[in-house]
DNA sequence: AATCGCGCCTGACGGC
DNA sequence: TGCCGTCAGGCGCGAT
């Protein structure tokens, strides 16, 4: 269930598997996703050759000779790779179904996932087009984020969250970046000084690169079982409230800003 | 332009 | 046992 880190797994998983794989059919079990799944979908895909998988923030864009689909996990799907077809089970929603008899198939709890077509300049997509760089290309820097949030009122979290100033930063990850990085998560966003934004840049780089690392925080797409990742385990102050600070042993705290939960450390986190 | 709150949907959990 | 409210990793949208 996906951030960035575990939509890049996701990717660097299923690419071997439907890369240069030819999709013989869409097979829909759920159309009433996020977005309904176009009935034209199946007659734009089927014959096609999957080219290469791209990631732009959690959107997976499955690139074909004519156009590129758009894949979206929501909040509690996940792609699996089936060698072969077998029945479907409770949230599986769609298969997206290969010449050599292989099977993309997704699941998703809460139907908050989609796929769709881009056309062929997905970048200029309404959902595409107004994300903010990616965590980690060379724009994203601390100038590039002081810079953005002067004069912003609104709390750090909250603007590390917002997908036009930085793609890929959930939840779970802005909690653990916030922590590294020694900044209090209620602080308003136009008070940090430079040297603070380039700290945050850095523990948001090197979180998510970890997590990346050691194959995401919470589901193992590889086998369809719902062990958690390795991450889980490294959470330093995200659902750990009342525990004590792996740094100083205060008490990590829980609060809400904006209907989401923080966890942060009073002590280590000003 | 920036901010806020809603809603899509299912399920788990805690209190009574 | 059931009922109810709250919460969950996302995110686009409309109102202000």
């Amino acid at each position: 269930m996906p951030e960035l880190p575990e939509v890049e797994v996701t990717r660097a998983g299923i690419s071997s598997f439907i890369c240069d794989n030819t999709v013989t059919g869409l097979t829909i079990y759920t159309s009433g996703l996020r977005w309904p799944i176009s009935i034209d979908l199946a007659d734009l895909l089927i014959g096609q050759k999957i080219q290469s998988i791209e990631r732009r923030g959690k959107y997976l864009l499955l690139h074909c000779h004519t156009g590129v689909v758009l894949i979206h996990l929501g909040m509690t799907g996940f792609l699996q790779i089936l060698p072969e077809f077998n029945p479907p089970g409770k949230h599986d929603h769609y298969d997206l179904v290969f010449i050599n008899g292989v099977v993309l198939r997704f699941n998703d709890v809460r139907k908050f996932g989609s796929i769709l077509w881009a056309g062929t300049d997905p970048h200029i997509h309404k959902l595409l087009a107004k994300l903010g760089p990616e965590p980690f290309s060379e724009n994203f820097d601390g100038t590039y984020l002081h810079k953005i949030s002067r004069n912003r009122k609104i709390s750090i979290k909250q603007l590390i969250m917002d997908s036009k100033v930085v793609v890929g930063v959930g939840n779970i990850y802005a909690n653990e970046s916030l922590f590294y990085a020694g900044i209090n998560p209620t602080i308003s966003a136009g008070q940090l000084s430079l040297s603070r934004n380039k700290q945050l840049v850095n523990a948001i780089k090197t979180v998510l690169a970890d997590s990346i690392k050691i194959g995401g925080t919470m589901l193992d797409f590889r086998d369809g079982t719902e062990k958690m990742g390795y991450f889980q385990k490294r959470l330093a102050v995200y659902k750990r409230d009342g525990l004590p600070c792996t740094k100083c042993s205060t008490p990590i705290q829980l609060k809400r800003i904006g209907q989401r939960s923080i966890y942060f450390c009073s002590n280590c986190q000003q």
